[in-house]
DNA sequence: ATGTTGGCTAGAAGCCGACAA
DNA sequence: TTGTCGGCTTCTAGCCAACAT
């Protein structure tokens, strides 16, 4: 194809404009190994809707606490703004190892889209790149108890750890694993006992403490493309971090959020977010493709059965069915027909832990296709999906859309000025594509 | 006098409004002595002045990053607000313990100010609340360091701790202490030692963990009403604790802060702040009485000699001879006209630690008074003053200004809606007041 | 394949007075 | 009066294989 030039998601300076909040020097493997499989930014340079909604939601998931109070109306505020995205950079909490990213994002001002809006040349989400060779488990007691050390799964030791000579008896090597913040961690990594099991053992309890680990959070380790090992952390879903930090009131923090994209849609000047994508119930900036393609081409209707992926504890993924039960929305009042987490649904299997019962449109991949009423058998993958088998390769809608409108790819190049090209509806201009947005706000959808 | 009810600068819940952020409990001795003996909160109930620009400087001094940024303009925030002060909870850190206060205040509209405005029908600062029995040490390498426990000052055991049996040998009790969040400390204290000193020795070093103390942070002890041992720690001034929240940009925060007192002044509606003592560079909420004190009763001039207290690290307080230097706008673009901190000031002693270059006209005591060009000898005090004493006594200015304005004083109360009782000029409106702020923005300066 | 436990040991934590400052 | 140190003791951290699941 035309991908001459990748553009990496990471810009590694931040120092433009409003920024210099931090330099960022994270590894992006190693950033997207910590984030989890669903988790994917929008490439710098396209253009994406910011949903201020979902933005207030995940202040409130990191304080323990909902919004409805006294905050003012922003009438020209809307639910959605589109927004060229300036750069993404990876960030990791000092304190805490949480990932998050910064976005840069300047409203699209409709009149001014024939000038040199989308003057970067190119913007590109490569979705070829290689997943790299990780592995991720769940800490026991007995790993975080000050009684031993780590016991490595089998399987994730061969694949992941520089082999161990196996004619010393015990073998052992020392390994050194790079965090976040590029501190370097040394383990003693040996062989032994009966029956024979991998273990870190010096070293270990020093990095439990130093990161203030606890059973149940998740260590995982990749390796990076110069087979260097890298390790990274997730935490259980403990109370939320930021309690609040002791310098600014909740109130305060929402109106910010509010108050700048406010000022930034009037303005049409840049504005800047932190996604932290292991607290926001859900994602809160879209890439335009991708939620044209959903509003789009989707028929919604109530009853509608579904398929959506989700995270496993091992860091896989998995798929699961559910029925659209409602659609309205979360907050009618002051985010009228926002289509942030408008549908409610409910799910086939309810065994384990509660999931979320308010989803968008774009997050899921609804099992009656637009074109074929069930997808031709041919299209069907040979063997039988099994329930809680990991289930990674592309769903058969995704290929049926694909053949069907291979204008809606997941990949994005924007080579000039022209709306369509940067993601937007084929045949439509951004204007057109906006006065769709403000007269008729759910266009296909049908309520049986 | 008619202090018949005390209103409490505490109020036990915070459930009112926009709140909800957390309950307090905290001890408000505890708390104060832990803030340091400068920081005295306003009583509930009275009119105060805020500025948003030390606010602003107060998030700014929690990063470690200027404000300086494509933040919005404010047209209808003035640099300072006049607020009804709805209510003080005092909190702190649950990671550092530091110490914040969280207020409501209510802008006061100049239309509103012969209804029920003041509807509170008291509000008072009781200036002769007992200092309790403290001691505050800093820690030194010893105390802190595994090796060994940490050495009581002499002084401070004999006035804090409860008496030991000294028919022991050697004499030993268990100590218990709360802290901030209620929790219970537990030391062994013991008295040996060739030559004999106080102890703490068991429980001290999970203590200096568990809060994470290093030396040169400091301890404090106090004893509350009920003789209750509480202790309270104070860290050395390390890097900034909050390098950003990791879910809200900088940008955001300023944005917030003055977007909400904006919306505020705006609606004359409440808003919330916090006030963190040991962060913010200066006040930023002052009672209305003493700016109107310190605005219209001190001519200022450049050249003028003054004297201000300052903590010492003890946490006692002293007295250091200054000189003004310079009458600017610290942001004459932003905050023109503004009275925060537009001092610039040089010091008698430049000897230990710097001292701040900039202060706000409340915050000093001129040496040069208004009425008398030098205190009559009569009224000095007898012993002669040294440099590095305490200093804790009402100054000789302080007691001019008694005798000369008795409506002036410290105490403030409420009785009814009219704004000179509560704290405003004698024999001036609201109205008249604020126009004069407008129209004469440094009414008494005399530059010579 | 891997979580937990008892046994053992090396080394850190921690109590003490000596000795300054 | 109190900070630091050497000496000594105690106890936990931490390595090991056995055993259980």
């Amino acid at each position: 194809g035309n991908n001459v030039f990748v553009a990496p998601t990471v810009t590694p300076t931040s120092g433009e404009g409003g920024g210099g909040e931090k330099k960022s020097t994270i590894n992006s493997e190693l950033w997207h190994a910590c984030a989890g499989p669903l988790v994917s930014l929008p490439p710098v340079g396209s253009l994406v809707v910011y949903f201020p909604q979902g933005h207030s939601e995940q202040v409130a998931a990191s304080m323990q606490k909902d919004v409805k109070a006294p905050i003012p109306n922003y009438p020209n505020l809307p639910s959605k703004l589109i927004c060229l995205l300036h750069s993404v950079t990876l960030h990791a909490d000092a304190e805490t190892d949480e990932v998050y990213a910064r976005m840069s994002l300047q409203p699209v001002n409709p009149q001014q889209q024939n000038t040199t809006l989308l003057s970067t040349d190119y913007g590109l989400k490569s979705n070829n790149k290689p997943q790299p060779e990780f592995f991720c488990k769940t800490l026991t007691a007995s790993d975080t108890s000050t009684h031993g050390g780590f016991s490595v799964p089998r399987r994730a030791a061969e694949k992941i750890f520089p082999p161990l000579d196996f004619s010393m008896q015990p073998p052992v090597q020392e390994l050194q694993a790079r965090d976040l913040h590029a501190n370097l961690w040394t383990f003693r990594h040996i062989y032994r006992g009966q029956p024979k099991r991998h273990l870190l053992t010096t070293g270990w309890s020093l990095f439990v403490s130093g990161k203030r680990l606890f059973a149940g959070d998740s260590i995982l380790f990749i390796r990076d493309e110069n087979s260097q090992l890298l390790l990274g952390i997730r935490r259980a879903n403990r109370q939320p971090t930021n309690i609040s930090s002791s310098v600014l009131s909740c109130d305060s923090m929402y109106i910010g959020i509010l108050a700048a994209a406010a000022h930034a849609a009037a303005n049409s000047t840049p504005f800047t977010i932190f996604y932290n994508p292991r607290v926001s119930p859900s994602e809160f900036v879209i890439p335009l493709a991708k939620y044209n393609k959903a509003i789009y081409s989707n028929q919604l209707s109530l009853g509608m059965r579904f398929r959506m992926m989700f995270e496993t504890e091992e860091s896989g993924t998995r798929r699961y069915m559910g029925t659209v039960t409602g659609i309205s929305d979360l907050d009618p009042v002051r985010w009228k027909n926002s289509q942030w987490c408008n549908l409610q649904v409910g799910w086939d299997e309810t065994s384990v832990g509660e999931r979320r019962n308010r989803v968008s449109l774009w997050e899921i991949e609804p099992v009656s296709a637009p074109f074929f009423i069930c997808p031709p058998p041919i299209f069907r993958s040979k063997r039988p999906r099994q329930p809680g088998m990991p289930d990674d390769e592309p769903s058969d809608m995704d290929n049926l859309f694909k053949r069907a409108m291979p204008w809606l790819g997941d990949e994005i190049c924007i080579k000039d000025s022209q709306f369509q090209n940067a993601g937007g509806m084929p045949g439509l201009s951004l204007v057109q594509w906006m006065n769709m947005q403000q007269n008729a706000q759910n266009p296909p959808v049908v309520i049986k």
